[in-house]
DNA sequence: AGAATTCAATCAAACGTTTGAAAGGTCAAA
DNA sequence: TTTGACCTTTCAAACGTTTGATTGAATTCT
């Protein structure tokens, strides 16, 4: 039984040597996809041994749900602190989601910090890896439903609308995609790569897309 | 202890070996990825030799080419079929921009044919492979491009802007956004899978969008 | 016949995992 | 405080399997 967190840190622990492997295979799974990543790459940058994977987490497979869970728990905290306040007018809803939607945006395409963290989480859903159930229970699930509800409220619509969840839906393909198409982005734009200045641009391009739908929404009677 | 294949067959088509790796690599690759794909199970699947994949394409790698400009060709008789006609007025440019993005959608989302190609395509685009120049070339470049132009002749901007370009993309992003998280969207509305039903009802709620979009832009003066 | 192609068999390298021993820590008994 | 048994963790080495690629003979086509 040597499974042991540390409350006080966020994010996987570089200390211990379980911290280490999860902190290492997070980024090199999310950089190079689960299948071509080595067990002993991993070690060799967690700096142990190949058998401490086998050891602590059962196995490469074991690990890679270790990294969805580390995810999970690291997210949820930044989760719960957009949660706070809650909208009750229509204007208020409409800021929170712009609101709401620069801080995703900026924390998705431009964060230097989070880079590892959403490549890894982008790479297991596209690719339908078992940490798609913890990622969905704890990040999406919750952040979708919540997108729906304050969006409902700004534009009167039904929350639990088919209309409204694919809304939602395509609001966050906007963002994501410039950080799966990053290659595709960069080279119709002449940028060497999507930095926090290019990302400050898309994110403006994206509140202004967003401005526009609920007004256009807003002006139709429920 | 072999099985007899008949050569005089009167199959469906007279497929090249060179034609059924291809083909069965373009799916395998798209499903799984390339590291995770084996030549074996190409082989397999195409119904020949494993040394064939070295003979006819010089290897692995050499096969994932072959499948980028496979792809590159079967997709360019389709865009230029889209290229015929160049609208003259804004309404016109309005109206094309909603029937593109209808075709572009329903082919991306919905088509069960296409599936294969797609998954592949977006596969090379998110692991950086080497495929990414000649689709880059062949697909995206030119569509984006023209995609720049209907829209600024639809809402009276510059079609070398920055922020037309990124709007572009924002664009395509919400398409192709239910390719990439269909585990996710299938989750959270309810659904097995992403048919021709569901995609129906998605680029309906991307025409509207798009629609809006239109409207709140063309409100502007120049 | 001669070139082009396909085949079974085989190669070395890399893969994830396992092994048994060594190292580190804890704690009750001496 | 010292001792030694016990448990956890780390390590080098090796395991069997699978990988992409190659070989030379067999087959097919021109």
């Amino acid at each position: 039984m040597g499974e042991e967190r540390d409350k006080t840190d966020s994010g996987p622990r570089p200390e211990s040597t379980a911290g280490a492997l999860i902190a290492a295979a997070l980024e090199i799974f999310g950089r190079k996809g689960f299948d071509s990543t080595s067990t002993r790459e991993i070690a060799a940058v967690a700096k142990t041994n190949i058998a401490s994977i086998s050891y602590h987490f059962g196995g490469k497979a074991g690990l890679r749900i270790a990294c969805a869970e580390a995810f999970a728990a690291h997210i949820g905290a930044l989760i719960n602190s957009l949660t706070a306040h809650e909208p009750t007018s229509p204007t208020e809803a409409e800021d929170l989601l712009l609101t709401l939607i620069d801080r995703l945006a900026s924390h998705l395409i431009g964060s230097a910090e989070m880079r590892p963290l959403v490549a890894f989480v982008l790479r297991e859903i596209s690719d339908g890896g078992p940490g798609i159930d913890i990622i969905y229970k704890a990040m999406i699930g919750p952040s979708h439903q919540r997108l729906c509800r304050i969006w409902a409220l700004a534009t009167g619509e039904d929350p639990d609308a088919e209309a409204v969840k694919i809304f939602v839906f395509s609001i966050i393909g906007q963002i994501v995609y410039f950080r799966i198409g990053t290659a595709i982005v960069t080279r119709r734009m002449g940028w060497t790569d999507i930095g926090p200045g290019e990302a400050a641009k898309i994110v403006q391009v994206l509140k202004a897309n967003l401005r526009d739908l609920i007004a256009a929404r807003r002006r139709l009677p429920k």
